[in-house]
DNA sequence: GTAATGGATTACCAAGCGGTAAGGCATTGG
DNA sequence: CCAATGCCTTACCGCTTGGTAATCCATTAC
């Protein structure tokens, strides 16, 4: 199985997902390279083969965060939070009122990113 | 433990302990009700005992997630979401640049929360 | 065409973790 | 005081899952 782009990316699933700390280093480098391949991933992770990271990249991908382009004979892979955003996005609201301060950062971020003035 | 706040609660320890459907749930009856003892907590899943209820508020409170306050013979349990925003904040902000949809999402459903949506 | 490269897949092993069960301590009530 | 209650703690079991190794397939180079 495993084959499915799920489209329904359920809270539970992404934080099973990200649980691992490989897992978000991967997509750590993806959101800082924008797009990399299985082996250029792998040179981060000297404690890890090609198997552990197509491992990872696979449950990533099942979990629709990243998308994999075939290019020749490399797999493109990105970061894809557009599902990570869907899923989060109710747990972050429920949880909106213990969170008024890091919500008003979030929305600062969100509505002034460049610069002006008090951080 | 009086370790109440943690001062290392790591993105890597939130993760971890969120990672579990069963601790989200007890942060969500938590987050509803306000304060609720083991036993409370317990009524929640039938297919639970207390010990495993137990278990899970010591792996929440070694997060700093949850404070326990003790009255009487019973353990008053209660959401700290600070160090939530502390450890999610910075990796949040980490993916700002692929959430500008998320975040206008996010400012939406904060000013105009619709119910819950628990998956 | 064949050889070489790179990734995916499968099988396997080991560690971590969720859940249960049994035992112990502290508090409350008679 | 003793008995009962409620929670925490510890030991244990079984499943899930991270990681490796080996194999196979596809693409590219010669």
């Amino acid at each position: 199985m495993a084959d499915r782009d799920a489209p329904t990316t359920t809270t539970d699933d992404l934080f099973r997902v990200l649980a691992d700390p490989t897992r978000r280093r991967i997509l750590d480098l993806l959101a800082d390279h924008g797009t990399l391949t299985v082996g250029e991933l792998a040179g981060h992770f000297p404690g890890l083969v090609s198997s552990g990271i197509s491992k990872h990249l696979m449950a990533l991908r099942a979990a629709g965060l990243v998308t994999a382009t075939k290019q020749g004979r490399n797999q493109l892979y990105a970061i894809d939070a557009d599902a990570m955003s869907q899923a989060l996005g109710p747990w972050l609201a429920r949880y909106e009122a213990y969170w008024t301060g890091a919500l008003a950062r979030l929305r600062d971020l969100a509505v002034d990113p460049p610069h002006d003035g008090t951080a």
